[in-house]
DNA sequence: GCCAACGTTGGC
DNA sequence: GCCAACGTTGGC
């Protein structure tokens, strides 16, 4: 199973609307690397959903509902969306600063490349966050 | 609201 | 193929 990231302006789409649709297309997606780390999603893999913008903290776990197909918000045959489902909201939401604070997270793309919007996490990277998320 | 960082577009 | 111009993202 892999381990991922996602991210989302909570006044386009924010955790909020996900738990009351439950499942829903990720899809709008137009940067080539955040597209083929959807390509890479399979079904079961688990996705955190960050609040960029507004909060900048990890708020909940979702899980791979469907792996890439057409973009359903554009012809164009360049781009995928998956389905998603939202699976765990965090009790204490895991801000950007304490991110930047952990020492065993300072590799990952949130802090290094802030503008990738769909970005690969290690387990170990990932049962940090959870484990934050829990304090 | 500002601005840095980054991706994309288009002229040459 | 280079690079300037432009648009967008996202942290602060």
């Amino acid at each position: 199973m892999a381990y991922w990231l996602v991210k989302s302006d909570p006044k386009s789409y924010s955790w909020e609307d996900m738990l009351k649709e439950k499942k829903t297309p990720w899809d709008g997606v137009r940067n080539y690397q955040a597209r083929n780390n959807m390509k890479d999603m399979k079904k079961g893999d688990k996705v955190l959903f960050y609040h960029s913008v507004q909060g900048t903290e990890v708020v909940g776990v979702t899980t791979v509902t469907k792996e890439f197909f057409q973009d359903p918000t554009t012809e164009d045959d360049r781009w995928v969306a998956v389905e998603l489902k939202a699976e765990d909201t965090f009790g204490d939401p895991v801000p950007l600063s304490k991110i930047k604070e952990t020492e065993e997270l300072q590799d990952i793309p949130l802090i290094k490349q802030s503008r990738l919007s769909v970005m690969p996490l290690t387990e170990k990277q990932y049962n940090i966050i959870v484990d934050l998320s829990r304090q």
